[in-house]
RNA sequence: GCCUGGGUAGCUUAGAGGUAAAGCGCGUCCUUGGUAAGGACGAGAGCCCGGGUUCAAAUCCCGGCCUAGGCUCCA
């Protein structure tokens, strides 16, 4: 009998006979060990601990006590849920039931459940749960899995592509309930202590529209119902983050019923949108952009040539009609725009790079089950941003806008994840260009000591694309920042420049946009810091609370003699200092300042801010200036009384 | 676009064939307050829109619009 070797997560090396399953491993590390085994973890994937081992292969055991444990746990309570649904519906057919990285789901057809069948299904479960059936892992012939599956058609496709080359297959047992499954699973349905059916929803099988629509119910488990009940409140409080809810609780903006997908600003939104624009300005100036503005409405001519028309028109993602016999059409992108800009002179090398910059308004008819507050809508404004250079400035170029992004994303505070996107299906242009754009991304990414992940086929059919990605309160991740290189729209437009040799060249375009667009970035810090905002951003940066209607006057002679520079109200109903203070953090305001007749005489002012910290008799210019310098540095929290 | 929910006062929600409710907010009055909700009274609702069933529809049925979470798309 020949030996293999396998790798042990410290390092060592484990001496084992041919044909040794992850179980065999464990006890030969050692009887417990072998006795806790759940599953094992080999070259980074999670298997059955049934599975044999190969030689060299990476070994990780999976006992209760792994943090893998629980995605095991996870693919069994998704049994336990289609064995649930089986006792109660027998015509449901099962498709897939993977665990996720906070639950499970199980996509069913042949069956229609809506969510009181999920109480009902939930029910039952919990029987199953306390039955505490052995789960049990068996085989059975091609043959006669085919037989099992011979009226689901689903089951039937997944031995004939997943299980292609498996003569013998694996199916997992507990109770009257059966399943092709490939594992791992926990040893007994009892070991699940908090299940709960979350939600249902429709998915094409194999994620496929053309396929048939699935039942699709999630689902969450948990070793105890205390961790479950944990989970619960962490939604919860998630939800207390929605930008939807904060932005109409602090009268930020809305969506009203007649512009689906379109925001409106209100006075307060607009206040945090307009510091966001003058701070992109500032920026785009010290970039060298030169800003310019573009109109929303162009003949859909100008699009076809650079080859948006093919992409945003021809998927019906495009606002566009027929008028007067000429199809016009509102902007997707303001590239086009920006390069007849460009193109409308004969720039020299030496004017290289020439940047303009728009806070360019765009339309796209985005699919009306898409619309997500203000993180995916139909009408947005870019800060939008084209470089056009000479090929041996690239580098420079990208260096650049990523250093500033850097900087900018420090001011929120965010934490944020690049993605290289390559080129895809509805690309234009040669490989070759391709390459050498992606290339030069990841240089600049590598140079810039930036970790990221590369997202194959992901990039605008025009160049590759460092996408800058930001998560939102329940968990989705949304582009914001882009960094993108072009070398197909200069080739299309035929944009050129003269070089030193006095001949035509061809510059490249750099696409960048720092906050993206501005309603998905607000979405994004609204949630990000729960509506308690920066200073610098807040809407209402002070709050002058007079003890007494009497203080009225006071407070007024502070905010006109000190901080008339600043967004100061003065909260003048007839209410208990107890309720204006409620009322105040309830509007997250960054600063109150509370005047009563001791203040008055003394001629200074109480200091309280929203995270519930106090100081009397403070002298209102040293407030002042701390203020002007928490504004201008743009720190993210409030400090006066750190 | 597809699947499953939802749309009732400015906001959050209750009501589920028989005269439309509550809390917050808003208005008036009383109270003039000291670091997270003082009191009284009052105004405020085409119950998303259009059709249908019924003696009677916010409620049941059909269609549409909007919305939430998925799926699919997506710069």
């Amino acid at each position: 009998m020949s030996q293999i070797t396998v790798v042990l997560p410290d390092g060592s090396e484990l001496e084992l006979e041919e044909g040794a399953t992850v179980e065999d491993a464990a006890y030969e590390i050692g009887p417990g060990l072998g006795r806790d085994t759940v599953a094992g973890v080999v070259d980074g994937d999670l298997v059955d601990k049934a599975s044999e081992l190969h030689e060299g292969a990476k070994l990780e055991i999976v006992t209760p006590s792994s943090d893998e444990y629980l995605d095991v746990l996870r693919h069994s309570a998704a049994h336990v849920f289609a064995q649930a649904l089986q006792r109660l519906y027998p015509e449901a057919r099962l498709t897939i039931g993977p665990w996720t990285d906070d639950g499970f789901y199980y996509d069913i057809y042949g069956v229609e459940l809506d969510e009181e069948d999920l109480e009902e299904i939930e029910d039952e479960a919990y029987d199953i749960i306390d039955e505490d059936l052995d789960i049990e892992r068996f085989e059975r012939s091609r043959d006669e899995a085919f037989e099992v599956y011979e009226d689901n058609e689903f089951k039937r496709e997944i031995l004939d592509d997943e299980a292609a080359d498996e003569e013998s297959i694996s199916f997992y047992q507990q109770g009257e309930f059966e399943d092709l499954c490939k594992g791992p699973h926990v040893e007994s349905t009892g070991e699940i202590g908090g299940f709960a059916l979350l939600s249902i929803s429709g998915a094409y099988w194999r994620g496929d529209e053309d396929n048939e629509m699935l039942t699709r119910v999630y689902g969450t488990a948990f070793e105890t119902e205390e961790e479950l009940e944990e989970f619960i409140q962490r939604r919860e409080e998630a939800e207390e983050r929605d930008h939807r809810k904060i932005g109409r609780e602090m009268d930020l903006f809305s969506i009203p019923e007649h512009s689906p997908g379109c925001a409106h600003y209100h006075p307060n939104g607009m206040t945090i949108r307009r510091e966001l624009e003058d701070y992109i300005r500032t920026k785009n100036d010290e970039l060298g952009y030169d800003e310019v503005w573009t109109p929303e409405l162009n003949k859909a001519e100008l699009w076809k040539p650079t080859g948006h028309y093919d992409t945003f028109k021809e998927s019906g993602e495009m606002f566009a009609w027929e008028q007067d016999d000429t199809e016009y059409g509102l902007k997707p992108m303001n590239c086009a725009n920006h390069a007849h800009v460009f193109d409308d002179q004969q720039y020299s090398y030496r004017d290289l790079p020439v940047r303009f910059s728009e806070f360019g308004t765009c339309y796209r008819n985005e699919q009306s089950g898409e619309l997500s507050g203000l993180l995916r809508v139909r009408g947005f404004t870019q800060d939008d941003g084209h470089a056009f250079i000479r090929k041996d400035q690239i580098r420079d170029e990208i260096l650049a806008v990523l250093d500033a992004i850097d900087d900018i994303y420090g001011h929120f505070d965010l934490d944020v994840q690049y993605k290289l996107e390559t080129k895809g299906d509805d690309a234009v242009g040669s490989d070759e260009i391709w390459e050498q754009a992606t290339g030069a991304l990841k240089d600049a990414l590598s140079s810039e000591g930036l970790d990221y992940d590369v997202e194959e086929g992901e990039a605008a059919f025009y160049g590759p694309k460092i996408g800058i990605n930001a998560v939102d309160a329940i968990g989705r991740e949304w582009t914001i920042g882009t960094v993108q290189l072009d070398f197909n729209i200069p080739e299309r437009l035929d944009l050129t420049y003269v070089g030193e040799d006095n001949d035509e060249h061809r510059p490249v375009m750099v696409h960048r946009a720092l906050l993206g667009t501005f309603e998905r970035f607000m979405g994004i810090i609204i949630e990000h810091f729960k509506g308690k905002f920066p200073t610098w951003l807040a809407p209402e940066q002070v709050r002058i609370l007079p003890v007494s209607d009497d203080n009225i006057g006071y407070a007024k002679q502070l905010q006109n003699r000190y901080l008339g520079d600043f967004r100061v109200e003065i909260e003048d109903r007839s209410w208990t200092v107890g309720k204006k203070i409620q009322q105040a953090h309830d509007d997250n305001v960054p600063y109150m300042l509370i005047v009563g007749d001791d203040e008055e005489e003394a001629g200074t002012i109480s200091v309280r801010d929203r995270q519930e910290r106090s100081r009397d008799d403070v002298d209102v210019e040293d407030f002042r200036n701390h203020l002007e310098e928490e504004i201008e540095s743009k720190a993210t929290d409030v400090t006066f009384l750190e």
